[in-house]
Order: C-alpha cells, then sequence, then structure tokens
DNA sequence: CAGCGCTTGTGACCGCGTGCACAAGCGCGG
DNA sequence: CCGCGCTTGTGCACGCGGTCACAAGCGCTG
C-alpha cells in the first residue's frame, strides 16, 4: 500500500488515486455527450461511454461532490464544469518538450495537445544542429536556456523525450528550474524529489505486457483493458 | 476486483497482474546490469535499479520460481533467462502500426522498438495518398490488405496509431484478422472481445493527471511515481 | 565442523479499490 | 397530493497488493 505520509494536514476533500486516473475518461465522455446537445446523463450511459462499471462511476463522483439528481441523472454541463475544475483544465499550463527525435517531433506537432488548456511553449534540444530549426510555430532551443525559458514562460510540465541515458540529467535540470510535474517517455528509471510528481509512458513496457498475456494465453484482467 | 473467471481451470502458476506489469522493469534493470559483467544481484540492488521496494523484488520473483541463493542474491544471467521466457522474448513478435501520421512514423522510425523481439513487419494506412510511401526499410499499404497481411506475416500484435473515431474499425479490422493484441494511442474507448487483450497509451489522461496533482499541490502517491 | 553474517522466501497484517445491493430521494403522472 | 418508477449515493464485504519482519538456508571463515 502507498505510504500516505503527512497524515498531520486536514486535507480537506481527498480524491483516491484510482479515482483521479478515472477522471479524464469522464471527462472525454462528457465531452461526447455535450457536443450531441444531451442536458442529463446516467451513470449507466456514462460508465457505457467510460469503459467502465456504473457503481464505479458513481462513487467517482460522489468524490467532487453530490452533483447528480435521483431518478434523473447528472447534468452534463454542471458535471463537466466540476470535472474540468478538479483536474485543472480551466487554467492554463504550459508545457516544455525535451528532446526533438522522432517521438518529441511528433509530440510537438501534434494537434490535439493544445486542445484543452495544455499549451507547449517551448521546445528544447541538447543538439546544437538542431537548435535554430522550426517546428511548427516554435523554434527549438538550447538546454542552456531551459532554466530562464520556465522562469520566463511559467513552464508547468515538462515532457521528456530525450534518450534513455540523458533522462536524469534533464530531469534534474526541470526539477532545478522549478517544474513540478513530469511526463517522461525515456525508458529508464527517473529519480525526483517526492513534492515533485513524475508519471512515465513505456512502450517497451506495454509491449512486453502484451508479450506475456499472449504467450500465456488467458484472459487479461478487466482493470488492464479499457 | 477484477473478475477471474475460468475458475475450473488449474492454471499453474498464475502470476499477479501487477507482478506482471513490473517485470519489464526488472528486466530492464538486469540487462544493465549484466552490461556491466556482474554475476550476482541482491533484492535490494535490483530494486534500487528497478525504483520499487526490495521485499517486492523477491515476492514478484518468487512467483517465477525459487531462484535466488540466501545469502548471496539472485544469478543475473540465469533471472534474465527466466524472466525474458516469462515475458515472451525468447520469441519473436511481428507488429503491424496502423495509422502512418505524427505518431506512426515516429514509432516506425523508433530503433530501439525492435530491440527485443518486436519486429514491425508492416505499415498500414487508409490515406489512398500514404500507401505505397516508403517508411524505413517498409512500404505502407492499404488498410484493404490488413487481412491477408496479418496472416501472412503472422502479426500477433497490432499499434493503433489512427485519429479516434477510426481506432474502433481498426481495432474490429484487426480481431477479425486474428490479431489477439492492441497497443491502443488514439484517445477512445475502444471494445474488444474478451480474449484479445488491449492496452491504452493516452497523453491526454496522463497530462491531465499532471494537472490535478499540480493542481491540488500534495504529494502524489508512491505508487503513481517511478 | 561450528558459528556467523547475509539474503532469500514467505507468513501475517492491513488498507485500498471494487462491486453488490439497497435505502434514500427526486420528479412526474394521475 | 399521493404513489410509482427511476437513479443516485453509500454501507458492506471481499480480495488483491503492499509492507514488515523473521525464520530458513547458504556460504565463508576460523
Ligand atoms: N520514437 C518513438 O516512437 C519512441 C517511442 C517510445 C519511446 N521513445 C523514447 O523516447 C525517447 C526519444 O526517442 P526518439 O526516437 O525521439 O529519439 P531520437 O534519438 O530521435 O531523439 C532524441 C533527441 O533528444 C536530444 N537530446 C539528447 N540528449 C539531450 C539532452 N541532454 N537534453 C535535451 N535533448 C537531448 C537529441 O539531440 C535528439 O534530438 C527515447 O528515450 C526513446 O526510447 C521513443
Ligand atoms: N502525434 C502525437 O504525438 C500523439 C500523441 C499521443 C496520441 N496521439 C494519438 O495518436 C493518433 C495519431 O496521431 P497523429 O498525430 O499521428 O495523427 P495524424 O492525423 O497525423 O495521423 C493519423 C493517420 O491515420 C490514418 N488513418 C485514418 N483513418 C485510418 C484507418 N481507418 N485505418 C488506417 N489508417 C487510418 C491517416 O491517414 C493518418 O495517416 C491520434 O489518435 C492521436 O490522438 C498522437
Amino acid at each position: 500500500m502507498p505510504r500516505r505520509e503527512e497524515p498531520d494536514i486536514p486535507e480537506a476533500r481527498l480524491i483516491p488515486e484510482a479515482t483521479v486516473a478515472r477522471l479524464p475518461l469522464y471527462y472525454r465522455a462528457l465531452l461526447e455527450i455535450a457536443d450531441q446537445s444531451i442536458g442529463t446523463v446516467s451513470s449507466e450511459q456514462l460508465a457505457e461511454l467510460a469503459g467502465v462499471n456504473a457503481a464505479k462511476v458513481r462513487k467517482d463522483l460522489s468524490h467532487l461532490g453530490s452533483y447528480g439528481t435521483r431518478g434523473v441523472g447528472y447534468d452534463v454541463e454542471h458535471l463537466v464544469g466540476e470535472v474540468s475544475r478538479e483536474l485543472g483544465l480551466t487554467r492554463d499550463w504550459p508545457v516544455a518538450i525535451l528532446g526533438l527525435g522522432n517521438l518529441g517531433r511528433a509530440l510537438a506537432n501534434y494537434r490535439g495537445f493544445g486542445a484543452r488548456g495544455f499549451r507547449i511553449v517551448a521546445l528544447v534540444d541538447a543538439d546544437p544542429d538542431k537548435v535554430g530549426q522550426a517546428v511548427g510555430d516554435l523554434t527549438i532551443e538550447p538546454v542552456e536556456a531551459l532554466s530562464s525559458i520556465v522562469a520566463q514562460r511559467r513552464v508547468a510540465i515538462g515532457v521528456i523525450a530525450t534518450p534513455a541515458p540523458a533522462a536524469q540529467a534533464v530531469a534534474d535540470r526541470l526539477v532545478a528550474a522549478g517544474v513540478a510535474s513530469i511526463l517522461n517517455f525515456a525508458p529508464t528509471v527517473v529519480v525526483v524529489p517526492p513534492e515533485v510528481t513524475l508519471r512515465k509512458v513505456d512502450l517497451a513496457t506495454e509491449l512486453q505486457i502484451l508479450s506475456f498475456y499472449q504467450q500465456h494465453r488467458r484472459r487479461v484482467p478487466d482493470r488492464a483493458r479499457v
């Protein structure tokens, strides 16, 4: 079990980690529903669209407060607002991409990226040949400028797309510059101070997990499915 | 709790899902150790490299069998063999990439992809303008050819990198063609039959989770960290 | 060959997450 | 205004996963 530290802090409304991980699913489903000008939605319908269980939807949403109406369902517009607020999507989150190789460029060119408040404000690479190149609306800048870039553009999230050996050093620079949220695509363990949130996306791991289940050819547990 | 079906099947040695998800971490750490010509490794050292707890390492590895020696540790070479065997990395896994846009091309050009038995054998796109284009050593083929491609090249894993609206249709085609393992990068819920393993990588979800913790500025639980 | 130090393997405990099932409660129709 | 149907919100029980702590066991040394 994850050790919950800071037991003294009251921490008003704490939302379970598992719920946090599902909020984006609900958010996406809610936007689809809102597009169809549907006013209210039941937990059953939302569960269907988000690919989860209805009871879980209700319990998850109850952590945000009681915004549903019994016998009717949830007001879609209101719920979208509550979920976005909880996820912090009402704010603007400046993002920096570190490492502009195959993956970094794909991320930089990805339109859907900036769709919900995540705005790419800097592209940083260590390769002098790459510095100065334009990618979309931005120009690649040197790593030495990272610290001032983060400060001036209020970078909140750093996305690491460098080769694995460089990842820790890049993460250290990000942390030193004051970035408190990092998404790491490099296949290596990166250590950050406890106050920094680090998440990872690891293609090799995903493939190997698929490989395991394929080899053992047994049904993969529900949780691992969408 | 995930519903475990097939209670009648004996299922000799069943490895917990959480353990399976960590095996790739151990595998990566073991390769690093093997590179340094180190003969044995303790659970403590392995835990350090994999970024997990030593007790967890021991319990995880005990599920593969008792390959350690008390007072000494684990034989690195032997353990690499056991973990690869368990993960199915001793086999060759032909992979097809569906959708050759920004992301699909990045994946197709990714060298580290084929490093451990995962070999890209087909690139498929629905856009007639893209069909026939060369990407690396391969040529983009039309979706209509998918079924015969899967059969002839023994495609085991399908990677979906199409826009979200096309993802379900592509998944359906893959399943119909006999692919039993799918990795989905499109930000949408994809439904597959229970015998098919589906995993997803969702950038928007990851960013939104980071956004949540950043906004609530509290320490993220250990499990979410690397 | 006995003792010692080190490391594994695991028993025990505990909390989180999940799903069931139902009471509470809202709105509508008669 | 009453009752009925529908949906939420949640109490409860259960199992998985995580951690601790220690007994078991291996090898080395004297
Ligand atoms: N390409 C993919 O599809 C893919 C998929 C999954 C994971 N990954 C991982 O993502 C990372 C990037 O992959 P890629 O294919 O884009 O690699 P790449 O070699 O094409 O690009 C890496 C980039 O990082 C830059 N770089 C190196 N050191 C740096 C530093 N210290 N600071 C800033 N920039 C630095 C390089 O100059 C280069 O531009 C790798 O760790 C890879 O394993 C890639
Ligand atoms: N680009 C990124 O960095 C990135 C990151 C995370 C997630 N994604 C997701 O990955 C997917 C692809 O992103 P992208 O930026 O490469 O998009 P893209 O538009 O550049 O490429 C999509 C490709 O899919 C092809 N396609 C469309 N319908 C198809 C079908 N039915 N069968 C086969 N191919 C089809 C298109 O012709 C196109 O080549 C999207 O769902 C996106 O949300 C992209």
